[in-house]
DNA sequence: TAGACCCAATCC
DNA sequence: GATTGGGTCTAC
């Protein structure tokens, strides 16, 4: 008989350790596989992570172990998953970021292949499922309806999977207003490119490679200008690592965002690359995912969870636009892809690159103590110019235009003498929506969500009015609920509103928007950047996804209308936020011959993320943020760590967060600071009550074990969740 | 994570 | 006296 201990598939803490099973058919078992089995009254998977072989008959073994022994109820995979490098990956991420080992294997697998009962669904063939109207009636729909009824009829047919409301699309069908269109998919399909022969390096290119190829370091910081040839220099390390007969991985921020990295790397290295990002259907990543791990081919490019490819063999790591929040998963396990390709460069003996042209505070200490190695680029190609930019405060009224309180007169002229030379513009407004307040004009209503008691914005596109923070709807109505006033006055911008008065001034212009509603289809996104850099539109407007990485031969013009945004959101990295953002925005401007020129509009003129942002000085910007990271001890001066406990009831939910509170001061005591209980932003989460702790520390080794310790004491109780977040990033 | 179990409140 | 609902416990 054969015992074996598995993983549940519950990511649960309490859960976090093997469970014994006995299995007593006549196949080998081996570690690494998945099998089915029943556990609390409940079929799901289990992953086994030891094999024993006993004597003992099940009697004598459960008196022996103290406990009664299920069998498995079937064995799912033959061979093991995972490798032994993945194996061990899996122990150090886990324990790193103190989750449940589970989580970190249902991260690191595609869904086909994951420990989890819907894994066993998982298509092999894939189809296509189109949702299409056949009813437009909305009689007796709520409002979710009525508004994904009016999203499918505006778009003429909808992806289900671009869906994510499960239930509403249901009860769609259920009361025969749209239909199914099944089709089969096609597995992703690469194009074959033709060989593009590589470009000549500049100096600074030629001197960055020597110096990266001429030291053992193993992780290296590029810092490099926008437009400075970053991706020839990943294109050429990565053609001689593979001919050293080593493989690479190339993480890019976003692959919906930055389809020319992938084909950057199609047209260099054709068939040898493997694509992995989350709009590929599950068979697309079963596909790619086994082609890596047989072996088929040595480059893989994808998004965060890429990190995790079963790739062999590694002898480079790229991190692209290394300074980008996505890199960081914000839910279970919450782990960060640089942290993660730190620790395989250091299993493989690979290298790790990251590169940005405003890197993060953290990773620029690191090069800057000599723990990363320090490479610069500081020439953009062709040395073209860095766009000239001018900074207009919006508090001055002699700077706005008298026909419309959004545009300064600047903005407005360049925009106009942009269009009039037939080259192209962007305008960045980080908030979607056209506008972000309704007022009754009679009583002052204001509309706001239920829920999170947040103001709704007005979304002009379907007439509805939503919340930004969860997922409430609802129709714009006619006349205010409270008084019955006709008069409900919009106020606040966002991008509907710029497009809408982009057309009103010139009406000549063609404009194109994007932002996540206009990519709620998320196949829109590549169609829409590709339309612009075809020139199919002149004016381009969209939130913080149209400021990276992009390259538009014929823009000349970037206009962020509010810089002010991002820097009033509670965290303390907001103000790196707006200089990256703004930095990266500008960079967009002026890529060809042609030289460019910004515009921003803000109502803090002065400040030193706006200011240096415009003259495009990271150094200076660097300096003057670690000045105040040190003096509020934030990182990369500290480490952090939240805990966040949340709870049906906001009294046990208060008394254990402070119970959590005073047990880390004992621990900590003078090596720590705790900050908390605090209520956060948004304090309830699906119905649920929620305080954070933030800590603050110098020793992670220290912090590591208090936290595991805090864990034993306080994780297990139903009565609350409690989650510890390494290294967070919203705080 | 979610079913079982326990206890108290509630209903007829 | 039975039924319902909420909070807590436990899993191999």
């Amino acid at each position: 008989m054969q015992i074996v201990e598995v993983l549940i598939e519950y990511a649960k803490s309490s859960l976090n350790r093997p469970f014994s099973y006995c299995y007593k058919g006549n196949k080998k078992l081996v570690k690494g596989i998945r099998v089915l089995l029943e556990f609390n009254h409940r079929d799901l998977i289990g992953y086994v992570i030891n094999v024993t072989e006993t004597n003992l008959n099940l009697e004598q073994y459960e008196e022996e172990k103290g406990f009664s022994i299920s069998e498995i109820k079937d064995v799912i995979d033959d061979v093991p998953l995972l490798n032994e490098e993945l194996l061990s990956l899996l122990d150090e991420v886990s324990s790193y970021y103190l989750v449940p080992k589970i989580s970190v294997l249902q991260s690191m697998l595609p869904p086909s292949l994951s420990p989890r009962k819907s894994s066993l669904k998982a298509p092999k063939i894939a189809y296509d499922q189109y949702l299409e109207v056949i009813d437009e009636s909305e009689e007796d729909l709520t409002n979710k309806q009525i508004e994904l009824l009016r999203f499918i009829k505006l778009e003429g047919r909808v992806l289900k999977r671009d869906i994510k409301q499960v239930s509403i699309i249901d009860k769609l069908l259920e009361k025969n207003r749209i239909q199914i269109v099944k089709e089969e998919k096609r597995r992703l399909k690469v194009p074959d490119y033709q060989y593009q022969t590589p470009p000549k390096l500049s100096e600074d290119q030629n001197k960055v490679i020597d110096e990266f190829n001429n030291s053992n370091d193993s992780v290296y910081l590029l810092e490099g200008v926008t437009g400075s040839g970053k991706t020839e220099v990943y294109l050429n390390l990565s053609e001689q690592v593979l001919k050293a007969g080593k493989s690479v991985l190339m993480l890019v921020p976003e692959i919906s965002l930055t389809p020319m990295m992938v084909e950057y790397f199609l047209h260099r290295f054709s068939n040898n690359v493997a694509i992995l990002h989350s709009e590929l259907t599950p068979a697309e990543k079963y596909d790619e995912y086994r082609k890596i791990a047989k072996g088929d081919c040595k480059i893989v490019v994808g998004v965060r969870s890429a990190i995790f490819a079963p790739l062999k063999n590694i002898g480079l790591i790229i991190l692209d636009e290394e300074h980008t929040e996505s890199y960081k998963q914000d839910n279970l396990p919450f782990y960060h892809a640089r942290e993660v390709a730190i620790m395989r460069g250091k299993y493989n003996h690979a290298k790790v690159l990251l590169a940005s042209a405003t890197p993060s505070l953290e990773s620029r200490a690191r090069g800057q103590k000599g723990v990363y190695h320090m490479l610069y680029l500081t020439k953009r190609i062709n040395n073209q110019k860095l766009p000239t930019t001018k900074i207009v405060n919006m508090l001055d009224y002699h700077n706005i235009d008298r026909d419309s309180y959004i545009f300064s007169h600047a903005l407005r002229d360049e925009l106009h003498k942009t269009l009039a030379k037939g080259e192209q513009a962007i305008l960045l407004i980080n908030r979607r929506g056209f506008s972000t307040h309704v007022t009754c004009r009679n009583c002052g209503h204001v509309f706001k969500c239920p829920t999170c008691g947040i103001a709704l914005t007005y979304h002009k596109k379907d007439n509805m009015l939503k919340c930004h923070h969860c997922d409430y709807v609802e129709p714009l109505p006619e006349t205010c609920p409270e008084c019955g006033s006709k008069y409900l006055m919009k106020t606040g911008f966002g991008t509907e509103k710029i497009q809408e008065e982009v057309e009103r001034l010139f009406p000549s212009a063609r404009t194109l928007r994007l932002d996540s509603d206009s990519a709620k289809n998320k196949s829109k996104i590549p169609e829409v950047i590709e339309a612009f850099r075809k020139k199919e539109a002149d004016v381009l407007i969209g939130t913080q996804m149209i400021a990276k990485g992009h390259d538009f031969p014929d823009v000349t013009l970037v206009g962020i209308v509010l810089a002010d945004i991002g820097l009033s959101m509670p965290s303390y990295r907001s103000n790196e936020r707006a200089f990256q953002l703004i930095t990266q925005a500008i960079g967009r401007s002026g890529r060809k011959e042609k030289p460019g020129m910004a515009i921003i509009q803000t109502y803090l003129p002065s400040h030193y993320a706006i200011t240096f942002a415009a003259r495009q000085d990271y150094e200076l910007f660097y300096r003057k943020e670690m000045e105040m990271r040190k003096l509020q001890f934030y990182p990369p001066y500290a480490y952090l760590a939240s805990v966040t406990i949340r709870g049906k009831s906001e009294e046990t939910v208060i008394e254990n967060t402070i119970r959590i509170v005073d047990f880390l001061n004992d621990e900590f005591l003078d090596d720590g600071q705790i900050l908390g209980p605090s209520t956060p932003y948004i304090p309830f989460d699906m119905g649920l009550h929620v305080r954070a702790i933030l800590i603050k520390f110098k020793d992670p080794k220290k912090a590591h074990d208090i936290l595991l310790k805090m864990q034993e004491l306080f994780a297990y109780n139903s009565a609350y969740e409690l989650l510890i977040n390494i290294d967070p990033y919203n705080f």
